[in-house]
DNA sequence: TAAATAGTGTCTGTGAGACACTATTGG
DNA sequence: CCAATAGTGTCTCACAGACACTATTTA
């Protein structure tokens, strides 16, 4: 096979040598994270957030991030900085969405890629991190630190998008409190939230966010509180049976004071 | 409110007026579009690809595609794309997966989102640019085109991927023909082909792919080749019918030669 | 001992899966 | 006229929704 020139007359190893790709404008690209857990007493989503020291947004808080390195991906950027930020390895990882929008940042053109991450316990981590309760209810976000004193607001409103013949559902989220999160963080919140929802009860998930084993009642919790809706106890305890087994002791759950089954979660 | 300075004294305004970002490397982004659309009988789905008039890959046909310009999104970017090789506006586009392997791209640092469109009908495009059948079966995908003579063909093997306690299933392609897709095109084909496929009963995506009216024999052909396996009539008539109405006319189906009852799609 | 929680039994409706059947029509 | 296709009826089964009930236990 005769070695293929284009219209240069260059060959595909000649072409490379001599390319470069400073013709088009760049972005800086990003992966910033959602990184979810719950409390001690499954009452409340915990987000992770950290206090920028830099401009933009000096002083304000944002969900964890960077730039990605040449030689990584997009998932190995997003481990490593929640690695760098929690200590915590071998996490759920998911790539939501790529935010794009023009303006999204205010020092230029900076594409983001966010993941969701799903860690068991709001474990202790860096400086200048923490973690934020985390409200969601139908129509509003609250974002709330007890040590930081900081409170975020955002009224929620459905908007229908139309495209061809197709109808888009999708969430706005307006500021309706003096603290808010910097950047376009909230929309990644909102659609990752969004996502995490409809595919929480046919996944595993869940099991991410509790320890190795754990008690249905606790189970149970956790899941009321990612889906934002009561659950019928029986109903429930036959949608999970087929992934957990009963190790055959008891335990206390953390939600209420009385000893139940411990179960684990059956790897398959 | 006193502005706030950062660690050099600067306002966010003195900031952002000497920021530069060139202290980051950074990657070019495109976008790739996977159209689809059904040929005339609706017994195969057609995929548009570009044959390639550069290096890399100079001469193998790939998806469209392009770079982002920094004045819009990578939606925009799509949708302009797609226009420009097939002069179709106003078309289902959903973001899919953002592709970022370093050295998926032989000429550099080049990451890409991809988006599916989907399309009524293998509509004539411009100038190099074509449609080919695109035939998905367990184990195997295989791309041909009758004009170019180009035959495409992978083995498709599930693998299992662990994370934490999660077990991710994916597919892996194993190229096993002369002809071969651009870049890592195959693996877009498969990520989008999948969300389609688990997405495709539960929304309205079908009817973007069939004109105003359209029958329900042929209704479910389409149903049945992109999901990729049969049907029951009653069955899949049960669940068509709160998304249709009847216009009492009756017409020839695409696919067999009988007339039955023309349907359109309620738009809600 | 009483209120609260763990755990089970079971009735219902919905929707998918699976066939069987009748009606219609194009070749 | 008959083979193929349009269209309908209905049985089954799995599963989610919804309560009711018993057993246990901690405060």
């Amino acid at each position: 096979m005769p070695e293929k020139r284009d219209k240069n007359g260059l060959t595909e190893k000649e072409f490379l040598e001599n390319y470069t790709d400073t013709i088009y404008e760049k972005p800086s690209v990003t992966v910033d994270i959602l990184v979810l857990s719950v409390d001690e007493s499954i009452s409340k989503l915990k987000v992770l957030l950290v206090k920028r020291d830099e401009h933009p947004y000096l002083g304000q808080f944002a969900l964890p991030g960077g730039f990605i390195k040449p030689d990584e991906t997009a998932y190995q950027a997003a481990a490593r900085k929640l690695n760098e930020d929690t200590g915590l390895k071998d996490i759920y990882l998911d790539q939501i969405y790529t935010f794009t929008k023009p303006g999204r940042d205010p020092r230029g053109w900076v594409m983001s890629i966010a993941y969701l991450a799903l860690v068991p316990d709001p474990i202790e981590c860096r400086a200048g991190a923490g973690w934020f309760d985390l409200e969601i209810e139908p129509g509003a976000i609250r974002i709330a630190g007890k040590e930081s004193g900081v409170n975020m607001a955002y009224k929620i409103k459905d908007e229908t998008f139309k495209n061809g013949r197709i109808t888009y559902e999708n969430w706005v989220a307006d500021k309706v409190s003096g603290d808010a999160l910097s950047f376009d963080h909230i929309e990644i919140i909102i659609e990752s939230i969004l996502k995490l929802r409809s595919s929480f009860e046919h996944s595993d998930q869940a099991f991410n966010m509790v320890g190795e084993t754990f008690t249905l009642p606790d189970m149970q919790a956790l899941y009321e509180l990612v889906l934002g809706k009561n659950l019928y106890k029986t109903n429930f305890r036959a949608m999970v049976a087929p992934k957990v087994e009963a190790t055959g002791g008891k335990i206390k759950s953390r939600t209420k004071g009385k000893m139940s089954a411990e179960y684990k979660y059956i790897e398959k």
